[in-house]
DNA sequence: CAAATATAATAGTATTACTATCATACTCTA
DNA sequence: TAGAGTATGATAGTAATACTATTATATTTG
């Protein structure tokens, strides 16, 4: 990861805290280890008193950042997806050919994140592990309208678009681009938790990755060559 | 829905309830009413005190059916992937060629439920809401490997492996067909959830089905013929 | 009719998910 | 450098959740 990263700040919606966490040390110190804590005894056994203890700091201070858990979910959901899009365009930004460009987007979209890059104060790769398994209880909630209304899922929404813009390129007489994009990128998530807890309901494994399952797919179904 | 289905009792995994609620008027009616209770309030809202005023029971009374929450919702999803494996199975029993076999058991797992077959005293079209709201909250959590040993999943998993053997049947050379079909499965649940709360992220509409999107997608990555 | 069983009612506990108040510490500026 | 403002910490308190335990009251069955 390049050491332009660290200095990059991404931007978040401001109704998702209270106070921004990135305006303080303590605010960071939340961040930080709530994609620590969350990842190990998982979101339902998360709570801000844990937290405080963790950090040595109190309850009522990290009320003080974020409402409640379920918007710091968000926040980290949100800050996740930042992420992503911002290595997608990156990474995809010089690419004239447009199967090309498309390849390289679902390649850094279904990646696993292995290597802690350590973009501030944030681990990527723990937080990776922390949206596999918990992203989807951050929208499969009754208040999912109001929360997409106020703009809570506006950058996985962005990226969906861009990747269905990209399949539109590409083969603007295939009918579902979008249905496929939001396939993916949902799909991604899916399979490596089957790959960790149900190894026999996908073909993805040490040796055989959701990026090769997913790009095999996007080229079957577009009907592309590979190095075409 | 054929009359014969009123008749049949769907075998559950014995340790998903204390006691079983089909041996009960109090059970039967705990199941029809954490489905229409579930789907009004949500997962997180809903507790076994509310479901007992809602039926005129007893907080203590639920306990002595199911353990937690956490085990009605696993009872609840196990019965609707036992139902959908029986209504696949049964539709697919008589078709001898293999290409409309896995045509015709992707359109029962992906089709809408639409009509109230009421099979017994369960409401499957809530039910299919519930499911599609919650049922990745019944394994995204951290005693999901103890509980896969436990069996409760197997009912959904023999789906997955159901049509990965039809996948491999009509393409013995795809190499991803359990990640195929496991797309399949889980994709489903998304793009309904999509069609309703993100209709911006998915092709799927009033018109377009999820069962249109899929089988597309796997006519187009088999090159398969429709009709053919 | 007695015994067994199912359900209801009540009470109680630890934890969660907060809110409110007050004390203290640190920081920034007149 | 005093004094104001802001951030954090400590403590207390409330309503709800997620149970467990006990006892009472129906209902079923033998």
């Amino acid at each position: 990861m390049d050491i332009l990263m660290k200095s990059v700040k991404l931007e978040m919606n401001g109704k998702l805290y209270v106070k921004d966490p990135e305006s303080s040390d303590l605010g960071r110190k939340i961040i930080e280890h709530s994609i620590l804590l969350i990842d190990e005894i998982g979101f339902e056994c998360f709570t801000f008193k844990k937290l405080g203890a963790r950090i040595h700091s109190n309850e009522s201070s990290i009320y003080r950042y974020f409402e409640n858990k379920h918007k710091l979910l968000l926040y980290l959901a949100s800050w996740y997806w930042g992420w992503m899009e911002y290595r997608m365009v990156f990474a995809t930004n010089g690419i004239s050919d447009p199967v090309k460009k498309l390849k390289k987007a679902i390649e850094v979209l279904t990646q696993n994140v292995e290597e802690d890059s350590s973009f501030s104060h944030v681990n990527e790769v723990v937080l990776n592990k922390l949206i596999i398994n918990e992203y989807s209880k951050s929208y499969l909630v009754k208040e999912v309208d109001q929360e997409n209304k106020d703009g809570y899922f506006t950058i996985s929404k962005r990226i969906v678009s861009r990747i269905s813009k990209m399949i539109q390129v590409v083969d603007e007489n295939y009918p579902y681009p979008l249905s496929l994009a939001s396939t993916i990128l949902e799909g991604t998530l899916h399979q490596y938790f089957l790959a960790e807890h149900f190894p026999k309901l996908t073909n993805c494994n040490e040796k055989i990755t959701p990026t090769q399952f997913f790009t095999d797919l996007i080229f079957r179904t577009l009907n592309l060559k590979l190095n075409g």
